[in-house]
Order: structure tokens, then C-alpha cells, then sequence
DNA sequence: TACATTAATGACTCGTTAGTCAGTAATGTA
DNA sequence: TACATTACTGACTAACGAGTCATTAATGTA
């Protein structure tokens, strides 16, 4: 990266444009980062590799000195972005002492800090929106994301059942419910103009826990 | 495929291969149909009209008697498919004389026979994933299915917390708790091996609809 | 049967973009 | 200063697909 300092995602100054920096090191990282925003804006598929490229400050050649192929890079989107968010979810179960709504809620809370509220937020959406036309990038997102999180959530469930503070419930169903609305609102946040738009997440998230807590109490008014 | 009857959306038969017949009242709606199939299977930008054509039986030209651009043809799809639906749930409002919850239930129910149930159900997803790449489509569902859709639950929330049956609630909020779940239902069925693939889409709804009855319930436990 | 009308065709153009590679410029080394 | 190494470039290709249009075949009509 060297020699003169450089933001990470700037783009060339005007007149360096012609300028060859060498920065092995920060190129990966400054690449997936123009990938993002741009993968976000505008779809996988409809985003041009030389835009990226150019986002980062290289050319499209340097691009492939990096990364095999368009899905590899996406690939690398994805394990950078979203995958330490898990392991960071992983670490909260296993020291957790407080109830089992607290952890549902830390967990959710911790979703929204680090995905939904950052432009992360967008990475489900590519997801379903593209992931049949691209095999390799759905295995890995389905192994290294969707198969992990939901494990987290089943555990903070089980645990609540177990102690007797849930109803009895079948895991599947409640993690699907539990998780639809924080994705429909990350999904909302990224199509242009719709519904939830310009409505505040933070009244939404409530009254999603509010729902939640009420649906999930044990014993009185619902079976 | 005339003269003889047919069924609307057949291959052509391998000896009519070269036949050329004249039917053009069947056209549009054969061509939607196709159109309609290989849009959710594949998304709107990887769907070929070659490919969309032969499944109508005809060649691209002929897509192009009928249908302006690829665009027009994603907006004829969801007037035929998306906007009859709407209509019919205008006029069960209007005809409505149970109990508010009822009413929602009714509509919600609606949705899941005509839409979320069958192949239309990966429309929604079609418009979160490419409308931002297509505004002329975006607009037109804008106002003839989001607009429209969100009307009438507005009106089916407001009948309920004016009688009392429901307690006060911010109505667009409210809008989104109520949908997201079927939205995402929706998404998740065309949305290869992930999650709720397998499992029952009626156990879902009615684990949805059990939540949202606690949740909207007047007065007591949640103020 | 001859002629007019129109539904349908498919080869074509033309723009687009993932991926390649021979060459260039920056840096390291002696 | 000369030479070796390597990060980087950008023009190129090959393939693809939306949209066009001159032509053909089916049907209607006299």
C-alpha cells in the first residue's frame, strides 16, 4: 500500500491518472469494497467488472490477478462482509447467562449493527435474487451463512423452551418467523422507492420484538 | 397448433415444426404465460426471448408483434397475473361485513389461493431483485400492486382499531409486520434449497397469522 | 383461381461484457 | 547503473442477446 498513504476506496486523483501504484496487500479488500456497493446498486449480474475495477482504482486486468472470476469475487464479498458476523453471534451463545428473550434480542440487535444496518444489508437480497444462476456462490452463502444462523437462532430457542420461559415450538417455523421480517426490512431498504423506504427501522424493529414477545411468552392467552 | 385444439402453453409437436399457423387472440396470453414460467425460474435480465418464444411455440419476431420490448412484455405479465387479484380484494372490502380480523384473515388468505400458492408468487421477487434496473416496470407496479395492495389493508387495520378490535397502531408499520412474512414465503419458494423449501407453507401462515391475532388483540397484556 | 392482406419467420445488426494476454512501468537488488 | 522481478495495464476476443426487417406462408375475398 506504501509509499503515500491512500484511503482505502478513493478513487485516482485526476491526475494520477495514469499513475501505477504497486499495493499488493490492500488491493483484495479495496476490490470487494467496490464490489459491494456496486453488487448492492445494482445486482450481481448487471454489474460491470470494470466498473469495480475502476471503483478501486485499477484496471479490470488487476482485477483478475486477484480474483478467478466474477462469482470468486463475489464469493470473497461475502466471506469478508458477512461471515466474522456469525462467528461473532457463535461467541455471544456460548457466554450468555441472561434470559433467553435477552439472547434472542442481543442476536437480532447484533444482526442489525452489523448487516442490516450497513450496506451489508444488501448481500440477502443478491442472494435471492441471483443465487440460481450462480451454483457456486449459493453453496458456499447456503453452508457458510444460512446453515450457521440458523443453527443460532435454533439454539436461543431451545434453550428458552428448555427452561420453560418459551411455549413449546417448533424451531423451524419460529426461526423463519423470527427472521422474515429483519430480512424483508434489509431487502426493503434496497428496492428503490418501496413501502418501507423512508419509514423509520427502529419503529418497524420494535414492533417486530413486541409481536415477538407477545407470540413467544409461554402458557397465558395462547396454547 | 390451431385446428387441432391445444393446450395454451405446449411445446410444438416435433413434425409441426416448420407449420406456421395464424392465432393471433391466443398469442398474448400464451406468450405472458411462457414468459411468466421462465421470468421466475431464471430472473428478467437472464431470460433470452428466444428462449421465451419457444415456449410459446412461436419465434421472436412474433414475440415482437404482440409485445414492444422485453420490459413491456414483464408489465403485461403482471397485469394479467398481479392486478386481477388486487381488484378482488377491493371488492371484498367493500362487501365485508364480519369481524375486522376476519377480514384481514380473508384477504391475507386470498393472496396466499391466487398469488403466493401458485407461479405468480415469484413476481414479487422479480420486482424486488431487477426493478431497479427497469424503472418503466417499477413504476407500473409501484402504482397498480403496491399502492394499491397496501390501500387495502390500510383500510382493513383502520375498520378494526376504529370498532375497538384493535388496538391503536401505526398503520404503515402495521402494513409491513402483516406482509413481510408473506413476502418472504413467497421468496423463499423460489428461492432454490434455502430454508423453509421443505416445510409446510400452511403451518407457517398459521404460525403468522396465531402471532398477529396476539399482537394486534386489544387492550390487555401489551398496552 | 387470382389477388390482397396479415401472421409469422429467422438471419441479421449492433451493443455489451467476462475473461485473456502481450506488453509496460514500478520496485528490488547487485 | 544495469538487470530481474512483479504489479499492473488496456486492447483484444469471443460469445451472447435485444431488437429489426426483408421475406414467406397462411388465410380471406372476389
Amino acid at each position: 500500500m506504501p509509499s503515500i498513504a491512500v484511503v482505502p476506496d478513493a478513487k485516482l486523483s485526476p491526475e494520477a491518472k495514469t499513475v501505477r501504484r504497486r499495493r499488493k496487500d490492500a488491493r483484495p479488500s479495496e476490490l470487494t469494497s467496490a464490489a459491494l456497493d456496486l453488487f448492492v446498486e445494482r445486482g450481481f449480474s448487471a454489474t460491470r467488472l470494470d466498473d469495480v475495477a475502476a471503483r478501486a482504482g485499477v484496471s479490470k486486468g488487476t482485477l483478475y490477478l486477484y480474483f478467478d472470476s466474477k462469482e470468486a469475487l463475489f464469493k470473497a464479498v461475502i466471506e469478508e462482509g458477512i461471515v466474522p458476523t456469525l462467528a461473532a453471534g457463535e461467541q455471544r451463545l456460548a457466554e450468555h447467562s441472561g434470559t433467553s428473550m435477552a439472547l434472542l434480542r442481543e442476536l437480532l440487535v447484533g444482526w442489525w449493527q452489523q448487516i442490516g444496518g450497513t450496506r451489508l444489508a444488501g448481500v440477502p437480497k443478491l442472494i435471492i435474487s441471483e443465487s440460481r444462476n450462480f451454483p457456486e456462490v449459493a453453496q458456499y452463502y447456503h453452508d457458510n451463512v444460512i446453515v450457521r444462523g440458523r443453527a443460532l437462532l435454533r439454539a436461543a430457542l431451545q434453550r428458552g423452551v428448555a427452561s420453560g420461559e418459551f411455549r413449546p415450538l417448533d424451531a423451524e417455523t419460529a426461526i423463519d418467523v423470527i427472521i422474515a421480517p429483519l430480512l424483508m426490512l434489509a431487502i426493503w431498504r434496497f428496492s428503490l422507492c418501496f413501502c418501507a423506504q423512508e419509514r423509520d427501522p427502529q419503529t418497524y424493529l420494535e414492533t417486530h420484538f413486541d409481536l415477538l414477545a407477545n407470540g413467544l411468552r409461554a402458557l397465558e392467552s395462547t396454547a
